[in-house]
RNA sequence: GGUGGGUUGGCCGAGAGGCGAGGCAACGGCCUGCAAAGCCGUGUACACGGGUUCGAAUCCCGUACCCACCUCCA
């Protein structure tokens, strides 16, 4: 590790610029980076993982390269919709917050994603969200309206507006009420004034009166408290880009900060066209994926595609990369199986000292470009199912292919036999052993029909065992079994 | 109305002035006792109309349609 960083490779899409251009961090060698991390409303849909997978797969490449990342990604634990949700469901908000935030953590975990370095919650920075507030005003950005919230003057940072490219002119067109304590229906709130419905845990004491965070506030504060004034990545889904970010921009500039130096956004997930989420009530939920396909299928189907495209979700894109991901599977588990030793239990971090094919370094480099790096592990692929269908293939030269595919495939997160999916544990389990003993008497007395040319007898026993599940491939070797995919 | 993105073969999906990325499906072949798995081959596609160029899916002009954000949204 850390040996690849040999001049600059990575070359980044930068929404800001909406230029792709060499990467360079603010601290040679390492990356800060921050992403908008979800609010803890309700129980997460694939529109919201996209996001998270995708910095996932920017996260491994980026260590893969030799960089030392600090990835922070926040809770925003409360917030209107989390009070209204939690009142109706007369739950107490944080008990209700924890609970979604516990639901993203095991999914993100199952669909074998890298845990931040830091997930701090918007509620543990209360006092931090103050000083930053308080520097505002102090600066001339932002006031107190005496009733307990805050605001930021929109009109008196130059560069508002800059992030999207929209002029404060435009957004007068776009009619929003008048709330009674803004100067200008254009401000923002920093702060929130407490109300009297809501309930007294859910507001805090302030020099501005009592109240809680407002969105935008608490990840410039979490940012600046976990990477500093100016950190090198700040990723999230496009649909953030505005009001958020450049609210979040906003502030910081305002409080006199560099804050992002590039922006990464995602794409949407979408379903027939349309992006996927509860206005228009076209979400799948993780619960409702995870249970119609095997987690890294979904994963498979939520990265394939490029980080910055819109990806459609429907079953035939779910179908597809079942088939994709079946067959990833195979090649690797039949190899593994001709490399002797410690190669089948082979744990990912032997897999970083693989030297990855140049065609896959390259794709990933030109702003992780997926698809074309699913194309060299398709190519990768074929030369190892070609090798592996030879009569003795050499050992030396299969741990070799499988190591490069495996790598490649461990990059996007994908690697069928890597610690993210159990390992190689189904030869390890008792009951497999087991199995695989049965199956053995089955196959060994197919064999001897087979060379007695009893076909009937040959062909009973091989329909038998599909009855059962089990799927018998013959080969240069003799015959081997597999497990008929459960989906 | 403003800002940004898009329209590629049956489907998905890269590319971005000259060589048909890749995947799924289909068909054909090889292998096989037959299968399965695997390998090989087969598709001349780039919304439409003009233009630039020796050459355009790729550049320019125009048109149509779609999407996202401009309000909470990953």
């Amino acid at each position: 590790m850390g040996s690849t960083l040999a001049g600059v490779s990575l070359h980044l899409h930068d929404t800001a610029t909406r230029t792709t251009a060499p990467f360079t961090p603010v601290r040679e060698g390492a990356v800060s980076l921050y992403v908008c991390g979800p609010t803890t409303q309700g129980a997460p849909h694939l529109g919201h993982l996209r996001t998270f997978l995708a910095v996932d797969v920017l996260v491994r490449w980026l260590r893969r390269s030799g960089y030392e990342v600090t990835h922070v990604r926040n809770v925003t634990d409360i917030d209107d919709k989390i009070l209204v949700k939690s009142a109706e469901a007369e739950a107490a908000w944080w008990a209700w917050s924890l609970r979604f935030e516990r639901d993203f953590q095991d999914t993100l975990a199952t669909l074998g994603t890298l845990r931040p370095d830091y997930e701090p919650r918007a509620t543990g920075h209360v006092p931090e969200m103050i000083a930053f507030m308080e520097r505002l005003i102090e600066r001339g950005h932002a006031y107190a309206d005496g009733e307990g919230s805050v605001y930021f003057d929109v009109a008196s940072l130059p560069d508002y507006g800059s992030l999207t490219r929209q002029s404060l002119e435009d957004m007068l067109d776009a009619g929003e009420e008048m709330e009674p304590g803004k100067r200008d229906r254009r401000d923002f709130a920093l702060w929130k004034a407490a109300r009297d419905t809501e309930p007294e845990t859910a507001s805090w004491d302030t020099p501005f009166g009592r109240g809680r965070p407002g969105w935008h506030l608490e990840c410039s504060a979490m940012s600046l408290k976990y990477l500093g004034e100016t950190f090198d990545i700040h990723a999230g889904g496009r649909d953030l880009r505005f009001p958020h970010h450049e609210n979040e921009q906003a502030q910081s500039h305002g409080a006199g900060y560099g804050f992002a130096r590039q922006w990464v956004h995602s794409g949407m997930l979408t379903v027939d066209g349309m992006k996927m989420g509860k206005s228009l009530d076209n979400f799948v939920s993780a619960a409702d994926a995870l249970a119609a396909a095997p987690a890294p299928v979904v994963r498979l189907a939520l990265v394939g595609g490029h980080y910055r495209a819109n990806v459609e979700y429907n079953d035939a894109a779910v179908a597809e990369a079942q088939v994709v991901w079946e067959r990833f599977g195979a090649t690797v588990r039949r190899a593994a199986e001709l490399v002797p030793g410690e190669a089948l239990a082979q744990p990912s971090a032997d897999l970083e000292s693989v030297k990855l094919p140049e065609a896959f370094v390259a794709a990933m480099d030109d702003d992780l470009a997926v698809p074309e790096a699913m194309a060299v592990i398709h190519r990768e692929q074929a030369a190892l199912n070609t090798l592996l269908a030879t009569a003795a293939p050499d050992p030396t030269l299969v741990a070799a292919g499988l190591g490069r595919l495996r790598a490649m495939l461990d990059v996007l997160g994908l690697d069928p036999i890597g610690p993210q999916w159990g390992g190689d544990t189904e030869d390890g389990d008792a009951a497999h052993t087991a199995l695989d003993a049965l199956v053995r008497t089955q196959l060994d007395a197919r064999a001897t029909a087979r060379a007695e040319k009893d076909w009937a007898r040959a062909d009973a026993i091989r329909d038998a065992l599909t009855a059962a599940g089990i799927r018998v491939e013959d080969g240069p070797d003799g015959a081997r079994w597999t497990l008929a995919p459960a989906n």
